[in-house]
RNA sequence: CACCCCCUAGCUCAGCUGGUUAGAGCAUCUCACUUUUAAUGAGAGGGUCCUGGGUUCGAGCCCCAGGGGGGUGACCA
């Protein structure tokens, strides 16, 4: 797309023209040159004393003009603060073009400049900057959203279309300040995460995003293929099982916030790249790992909130440990009245039917109780709850329990009906993995298309030794929604998976000017309605030349008729 | 993948039972205004009514197909 057929409104074209006069002033409305910036809005604001030399940037959010003086809100990256124009303060000199032009004039709303001035409170109180100088620092040719505030913070005119916030999140983090928040809060999750587990002396580690085997979860892959190797890779579902060989290798802790990749259905809770916090400790176990939760997710809360509780969907979520613990077995005898222990496939499947919980010939015992949870149990688990001890055949990675026959050591957190960590004692004996994962493979080929592939890389990095280890993986996504209170994962993600945007642009000009079309009469050719050389070919040319005459009439274009040679001479 | 809803000016939205030249507020432009804060007053401009078909004398509105988005469900350890 080059300039000259972008379709822009009137009030874009008016701005590019603004950017023109600027540039006739002398004025470089994109200076290279670095902006002495020495404070923010809200450290100004904060400890606010007059009189005070500042020099600040940032955008220029609304302007309120009454002829000699001027007030306009200022927003930087920390807040807004309002600054007071005068012509007489900005220009002492004869020359008031800076005020009476530039500012007035040719500046906009969404415009970055620099402004240097000093500290003043007026006369309704609010602190404020008189500005001695005003530098161009950007000049915005997309009109911004108008959003207002009244007196009472009720918001007129908010952006608030979905659509758009998503694919311009660049706009909506300007006039939405609560977005920004939201994200603020994001980074301040992963903060405490990484300060937590660093404190401790674990490591943060890189693994491979490109795997030749997608393991570690089992999802539906994104595939794609390595030229020079000329294999398929996938990008990684989860990175666990190369977080372990690390342990192999020696390390104690390893932690990675590991962007994973999952080809399936996206929905508020699910976007086909999200994060996922994996932490594996070695010589620990699960009970070790459900502490240590319980006092980072403190943590994390009062990081975000300064408590250490918070309000989700008008409930308020505790996160002061110590949490609940109950089994995977009493969590469905509490809401089913049913007790999985020691049932057969058979009887599982019959117990499903009588809750009226639609199963397949595919499931194995392991999905058919996990059908049972989450249709009947997971809802229930408001406040922070470790749901643990899960049937073998649903935990192909998980140590078996050290007393419970069929069952793992296994822990899933719940908050607010939803799972939010997941963590085992890592399976760590060879034989037994290598025989859980043929057991996938059975899965694999009874019809289950998310079953597990084998790595044997990793089972022969399990063959030299895995000192017993325990690891957790957090979803960080579900957890900031939670800690922002936060209906959608799109709330939560700066860039959103969507629909890739159908640009519309306008004719291609050169095109009918190649075929003989004048240069100033193309764009009016063009809009008449024949805006491709088809479309000109395609015409008559006597019915042409008589509506293009029409267009040029209704529309008081100031060119010469067409004649009816010239416009034969196009469609030839 | 199913069902429901939405798409009209830069933004937020009206638009009746199908009927003149599609409206409002904010934003934009012009003019006035030296302490305003949803500034104010006067005036003006701005539209591919998501796209393409159809019905009709006439479609923003009705019908069909398509696109994009949202919600709910299904799916998702």
């Amino acid at each position: 797309m080059n300039q000259a057929n972008m379709i822009r409104s009137e009030q874009e074209r008016i701005r590019l023209e603004s950017l023109q006069q600027l540039r006739q002033l002398g004025i470089d409305p994109y200076p290279a040159a670095a902006y002495p910036v020495d404070t923010h809005a809200a450290a100004l604001a904060a400890d606010f004393a007059e009189d005070r030399e500042v020099c600040l940037a940032g955008r220029i959010l609304s302007r309120r003009i009454m002829g000699k003086a001027s007030f306009a809100e200022l927003q930087d990256s920390s807040g807004r603060i309002q600054i007071y124009l005068n012509r007489d303060e900005l220009c002492p000199d004869e020359d008031k073009t800076q005020y009476n032009t530039v500012f007035k004039k040719l500046l906009d709303r969404g415009d970055v400049v620099g402004i240097k001035g000093t500290t003043f409170t007026t006369q309704t109180g609010e602190p404020s900057v008189l500005v001695k100088e005003l530098t161009v620092l950007s000049k915005s040719i997309r009109p911004l959203p108008s959003v207002k505030t009244d007196d009472e913070g009720n918001v007129h005119d908010a952006f608030t279309d979905p659509e758009l916030r998503y694919r311009m999140r660049y706009v909506d983090l300007l006039v939405n300040p609560h977005v920004k928040k939201t994200f603020e809060a994001r980074t301040k999750v992963i903060q405490a995460i990484r300060e937590s587990f660093m404190e401790k002396g674990w490591l943060e580690v890189d693994t491979p995003v490109l795997q030749a085997i997608p393991g570690g979860a089992a999802a539906r892959p994104f595939m794609t293929h390595h030229n020079a190797l000329d294999i398929p890779l996938y990008l990684r579902i989860a990175n666990e099982l190369y977080l372990k060989r690390l342990i192999v290798g020696g390390f104690d802790g390893v932690f990675e916030f590991s962007r994973n990749f999952r080809n399936e259905g996206m929905d508020r809770t699910h976007n086909p790249e999200f994060t996922i916090m994996e932490l594996y400790v070695a010589y620990q176990d699960y009970h070790w790992m459900m502490e240590t939760i319980e006092n980072l997710l403190g943590r994390v809360c009062k990081a975000v909130h300064g408590s250490t509780k918070t309000t989700l969907a008008g409930k308020e979520i505790d996160f002061t440990p110590p949490y609940r613990k109950v089994t995977m077995r009493d969590a469905i005898l509490e809401h089913t009245g049913v007790d999985i222990d020691g049932m057969d496939e058979k009887g599982l499947r019959q117990a499903c039917a009588n809750l009226d919980i639609e199963v397949d010939e595919t499931m194995g015992k392991g999905k058919l109780i996990d059908e049972m949870f989450g249709e009947c149990c997971e809802e229930h688990y408001v406040q922070p709850t470790f749901i643990t001890d899960y049937p073998v055949e649903m935990s192909p990675l998980t140590k078996v329990h050290r007393d419970k026959p069929g069952y793992t050591e296994r822990f899933e957190l719940f908050i607010n009906g939803t799972e939010i960590a997941n963590a085992y004692s890592e399976l760590n004996d060879p034989i037994d993995q290598r025989e859980r994962f043929e057991e996938q493979v059975a899965l694999s080929e009874r019809g289950d298309d998310e079953a597990m592939f084998i790595d044997q890389d990793f089972l022969r990095a399990l063959e030299y030794g895995m000192p017993p280890t325990s690891g957790v993986g957090i979803g960080i996504d579900r957890l900031v929604m939670m800690l922002t209170d936060q209906t959608s994962i799109q709330e939560v993600l700066f860039f959103p998976q969507m629909r890739p945007e159908v640009f519309r642009t306008g004719p291609d000009l050169s095109a009918l000017e190649a075929m003989g079309v004048p240069s100033d009469w193309a764009p009016h050719v063009a809009a008449a309605g024949f805006d491709t050389p088809e479309a000109i070919q395609e015409s008559k040319p006597a019915a042409l030349r008589e509506k293009l005459n029409g267009f040029r009439k209704k529309n008081k274009l100031d060119l010469p008729a067409l004649q009816l040679e010239e416009v034969e001479s196009w469609v030839q």
